[in-house]
DNA sequence: CATACTGTTCAGCGTTGACTAAACACCCCA
DNA sequence: TGGGGTGTTTAGTCAACGCTGAACAGTATG
C-alpha cells in the first residue's frame, strides 16, 4: 500500500538495481533490496515477484543470493504458508564481512608467492611487500568499521533531513 | 629475464588474473598488473603482448583501463620509440579514491530519495537513514585509510618474510 | 487422497562483454 | 617518399550470465 504506485519509490527501486548492477550483481537483487528498504513489513515471496514484475525463478535465485550475502533474512512462519523476507539485523556489517573474507584469500596469494619467490628478485619482493601492507591496512580499517557499525555510539544516528 | 620461465611468477600472474576477474575486471588487466608487480624495469607495450601471449588490442584496452584507475602509468620517452608501463606512485590509494567516488554517487541517490519521500513512511525513512549512515562511515574510514597509505609512518613498512 | 500452492531447478533465449585479428592513422628513420 | 615500426580502433567470434517459463518435488489444506 505504501510503496506501490509511488513514483519516488519506483525510481529508487530502479536505481538500486543500477547500483548493484554496477557492482557486478544482478539487477533484480538490487531491486529486491530497494523494495525491502522501503517497505515497513516483511514481504512474501509472491509479493516480491508481483511488485517487481519478475519471474518466481528470479526471486528464488536472488533472494538466496542476498541471503548468502547476509543482507536479507528469510522467515518461514510455521502456521502460515510461504516465506517472508526482510532486511537482516546489521546488514551492512555483514556485507563488509564477506568482502574482507574474499580479500583475505587475495592477501594469502601475494604472501604465498612472496615466500616462494627467488630472493634475487629484490624489486618484486619490495612491491609484493607493499601490496601485502595495503591488504593489511585495508583489512584493519574495514574490521574496525564493522565493529563501529555493530556497536554504534547512540548519538551517531543522524536524523536531520538534509 | 627474471619473471620469464619462472613457474612461481607464471602462477602469480595467472592468479592475479583470477582476482581481478572476481572483482569484475578483465582477466588480462590483472595479468598485466601481476607482471608489472614482479618486473623490476618498466615494460614496453610489445613486451606485454609477448609475455602474456595476448593481442595488441587487449594490451591497448587494458593498459588504458589500468591507467584510468590510476594504478599504472605510461611513459613515452621522446627519443625512444614505443610506450613503457610501470606501477604508479601510490597505486592503491588511487584505487581507493576511485572507489569512494563511485560510492559518493550511490550515497547521493539514497539521500535524494529520502529527501523526497513522503514523511508518513517512517520505517523507510529510518532504514534509508541507516544506509546513509553506513555510506558516511565507510567513506570516512576509506578516506583516512587513503591518507594513511599516502603518508606512511616509516616503521610501518614491515619487511619480514613471514 | 487429491488439489492447490509453495520454492527450487533447468533448458532456452537474449544480451553483454572479453578477446582476437585486421584495418587504420601516426611517427620516425632510411 | 616510402617502409617498418608504433598504439588505437573496429568488426566479428565466442563464452558467460541474467532472466524467463515450465517442469519438478514438497507440503499443507480441502
Amino acid at each position: 500500500m505504501h510503496t506501490l504506485h509511488n513514483p519516488v519509490a519506483q525510481q529508487f527501486i530502479e536505481q538500486m538495481g543500477h547500483i548493484t548492477q554496477a557492482d557486478g550483481l544482478p539487477r533484480i537483487a538490487g531491486q529486491i533490496l530497494g523494495l525491502l528498504l522501503l517497505e515497513s513489513e516483511p514481504l512474501s515471496f509472491a509479493q516480491l515477484a508481483i511488485r517487481l514484475k519478475v519471474s518466481r525463478g528470479s526471486v528464488s535465485t536472488n533472494t538466496r543470493l542476498l541471503e548468502s550475502l547476509g543482507v536479507v533474512t528469510r522467515s518461514t512462519p510455521p502456521n502460515q504458508r510461504g516465506d517472508f523476507f526482510r532486511l537482516s539485523e546489521a546488514p551492512y556489517s555483514k556485507l563488509l564481512t564477506g568482502i574482507t573474507e574474499r580479500m583475505e584469500t587475495s592477501k594469502a596469494v601475494v604472501e604465498a608467492t612472496r615466500a616462494t619467490l627467488p630472493q634475487e628478485m629484490t624489486a618484486a619482493h619490495a612491491r609484493l611487500a607493499e601490496l601485502g601492507h595495503f591488504y593489511r591496512c585495508y583489512l584493519d580499517s574495514t574490521r574496525t568499521l564493522i565493529q563501529q557499525l555493530e556497536h554504534p555510539r547512540p548519538e551517531a544516528t543522524d536524523e536531520r533531513s538534509k
